[in-house]
DNA sequence: CATGGTCAATTGTGATCACAAATACAAATG
DNA sequence: CATTTGTATTTGTGATCACAATTGACCATG
């Protein structure tokens, strides 16, 4: 048999769940799709087992809702969870941001700017896919120097839960600007400046809430 | 067929979960122990597809930890770990309470404070167990008035993850008194001081921690 | 006494099957 | 044409089995 890396086999179910999860997130589903466990099952040619384990898995961290039969979905959220999530990530975010602010030298803060030059590009492209992903990779990069693994896991669970609402919020949305905020934040960063950045953070988690309340 | 009620009926592995959730949240299982899929199975009378669905779930929520060999285990948090998770309940909880303190009447203040009279007898008692659950029964019955799901799911998450720590962790403490900022709650509750409730809810949830540094 | 090796038992994984419930669709009925 | 009924399909659930990898215990060797 093949020898194998360590670190390059996964579990079945475990790439199952690590592709649907990446598809939420991004929002490549749109609120309310269905999953079946056959239909996950054939596309990824394994049987239904593995699959029931990655819905489930994903159902538990709300990227995934279940109906009273036991249907797979993805969650329509009403503007009240929504504000809710949002609120969420302000309050995480923002400490997440200031435990990384003592730790984020230039190499960081480049990396950064090179990340938000490519959210610039999908905007021009109106490619909502692409934005949300590097957006979150922005915010992610950033995070990852706060040294606070379990902070960054619940973040990243309310970003999968907002995955295909901030999808459909995108198209009505029809951005033309880069991402303001993102400067602001690279700005507090290069200047030690914690307030501001703590409100620069805080701006841009909830900037897209206003879009909704109308 | 005999006639179901709508909420008397789970499915087996939904039981499961709940029973092991209650069991790891409480602190009725220390820190380190093992779960095997065959022997929660035999115990439960189950087979082992519903217990596998129940531990993944219960892993993803980081209730337990996955060895490299995909072994079950409740896990043994590190210091670093316990500062953080106490840090996202203080984040989380002062907010809950403060979205609570608009609806909180009379009435939630009088159950608060039977529960408490309950923490008071396991305290008395040296009951580990009953002091946990009581005690976050305590502050579950504060946030729910908070009308804030996500949030509230979202710091059970955070309780879980401590569940097994915080049972170990109460052998040495030792407690000799009742829970004294749960009464400074009560009594920013009653005179409507938002505040003093959030410095009140800060200081409990960070409490147990100064027993850790040392 | 410590260390390495061999073999049996344990453990998680994934496929398959039977089953019951829910759903979808078409035909029948008013 | 709208509503209901009946049937076929779809769907999630749980049990069982084979398999590979890990673990653990016992024994031999230094």
């Amino acid at each position: 048999m093949v020898e194998k890396l360590q670190d390059s086999y996964l579990a079945a179910h475990d790439q199952l769940y690590r592709s649907l999860r990446m598809r939420i997130m991004y929002g490549e589903v749109s609120p309310g799709q269905a999953m079946t466990l056959r239909g996950v099952a054939e596309e990824f040619s394994v049987s239904v087992t593995p699959v029931r384990e990655a819905l489930k898995r994903l159902a538990a961290e709300g990227a995934l809702s279940i109906s009273v039969s036991g249907r797979f979905q993805t969650p329509a959220l009403t503007n009240d969870r929504i504000e809710e999530l949002a609120a969420l990530r302000a309050l995480i975010e923002v400490e997440l941001a200031t435990r990384a602010l003592p730790r984020a030298h230039m190499a960081l803060v480049e990396r950064l700017q090179t990340i938000n030059n490519a959210i610039s590009v999908a905007v021009a492209k109106a490619d909502a896919v692409t934005y949300i992903r590097t957006n979150l990779e922005f915010h992610r990069t950033l995070y990852l120097r706060a040294q606070a693994p379990a902070m960054l896991a619940t973040v990243e669970t309310v970003w999968l839960q907002m995955g295909p609402t901030m999808r459909a919020l995108y198209g009505r949305l029809q951005r033309k600007d880069p991402p303001m905020h993102h400067r602001l934040i690279l700005a507090a960063l290069k200047a030690g400046d914690e307030p501001g950045l703590r409100v620069a953070v805080r701006a841009d988690v909830t900037q897209g809430l206003r879009m909704l309340a109308r």
